[in-house]
DNA sequence: GCTAACTTGTGAATCAATTCACAAGCCCAA
DNA sequence: TTGGGCTTGTGAATTGATTCACAAGTTAGC
């Protein structure tokens, strides 16, 4: 879907008005009966003989996902992680708007960080109580992440994007999403190793 | 298959000398039939009755996965993503070896870098030549990622870690594995919002 | 040696996802 | 207005993945 949606952006960048699930699936590496379950599976915004229209779609694949409004994001853990993530282009462009940063390390609490002052991490509960971020983005080292993670969860957020490369508990209407780059490694030695076979 | 040697190196720290399939899914949100299935893909090196040794069957996953090697990994692109990758805890702790840093630009290039220097990503194809790295790192804005990787792919590597938040174009022997940020946070936000659904 | 309690490895069954195939709808040209 | 060329939306068929279930093998106690 969000694949889909860059493509989309990319074609209304173009000027084309209309786009046919043949040429989405081509973008996407896939076939055009796949783009078309996916789409039809939110409703049928599509004309037979014509294509999608690139603006309608595109638009409603926005509110579907949810990208019609601005959410709040919180980081925890000013590392070199967290300062990447602040800085990636394209990250924060959709929406996606940073309320916070916070840290547990006394030599980082209160100093200033890209526009914001960090903050201790003690005084989330207290913070998200009147400030109802909706996602944090969780950036600290493996060892204290699973704790941190329980105060996020305590703090009444709802998602997580996780960078410590541990596997989190985390109760079932809280959505946890992990990124482990070294597994995505792991993952590229296994296909190096295994190529020919 | 990677997850499962993070949990065995973790019996492996307690001493425990063997661990059923059923205690392997319990760590990894599975079953054990799934585990036992994916394990026996490779062979059959459990004991009945007893379960799998642990130095035995992660030595194998090592094997398998191509861990028992050291591989030779480049940075391209010096900004902070690249910076932070490789100070990231436990990144290149399983035998990944950052061999050299690339980047673009004049400013950056020369200059001193977590115990690197900096080199002109020009020159990319003639040492490859000599050095034979294994994998690239991409870490290069989007818009000059797929020109980037083209040079990657002619230098012979054969494996891409790419950072950038685009979908790239590479032959078929080349394998590129791709960590877009921007769509996990939006499946986040697409999570949130179909959420009781 | 024998039994009881486990646990693997794997065919068979079930469940899910993908692909196929085509009727139905739309556009355009004549 | 009619026909030809496209493209969607969706049941049906196929392919793939997961789960079930159990024979076969192992250990330990007596």
């Amino acid at each position: 879907m969000s694949l889909y949606l860059r493509f989309l952006e990319d074609f209304e960048q173009r000027g084309l008005e209309t786009i046919s699930s043949d040429e989405l699936a081509r973008r996407g590496g896939t076939t055009s009966a796949q783009v078309r379950k996916d789409l039809s599976f939110f409703g049928s915004f599509g004309k037979r003989g014509l294509g999608y229209s690139v603006a309608e779609l595109s638009s409603r694949i926005r509110e579907i996902m949810g990208l019609a409004r601005e959410w709040r994001v919180i980081i925890v853990g000013a590392g070199k992680i967290g300062a990447a993530l602040a800085q990636y282009r394209g990250f924060f462009q959709r929406g996606f708007h940073i309320t916070a940063v916070y840290d547990s390390s006394p030599e980082k609490i209160g100093r200033a960080w890209d526009s914001h002052t960090i903050r201790d991490v003690r005084d989330l509960e207290r913070d998200a109580a009147s400030e109802l971020p909706d996602i944090a983005v969780l950036t600290v080292p493996a060892g204290s992440a699973q704790r941190t993670l329980d105060r996020i969860v305590k703090s009444g957020i709802k998602a997580v994007l996780n960078f410590a490369p541990v596997q989190l508990q985390a109760p079932a209407d809280v959505t946890v999403k992990t990124v482990n780059m070294a597994m995505e490694l792991e993952s590229l030695s296994f296909a190096l190793t295994n190529r020919d076979s």
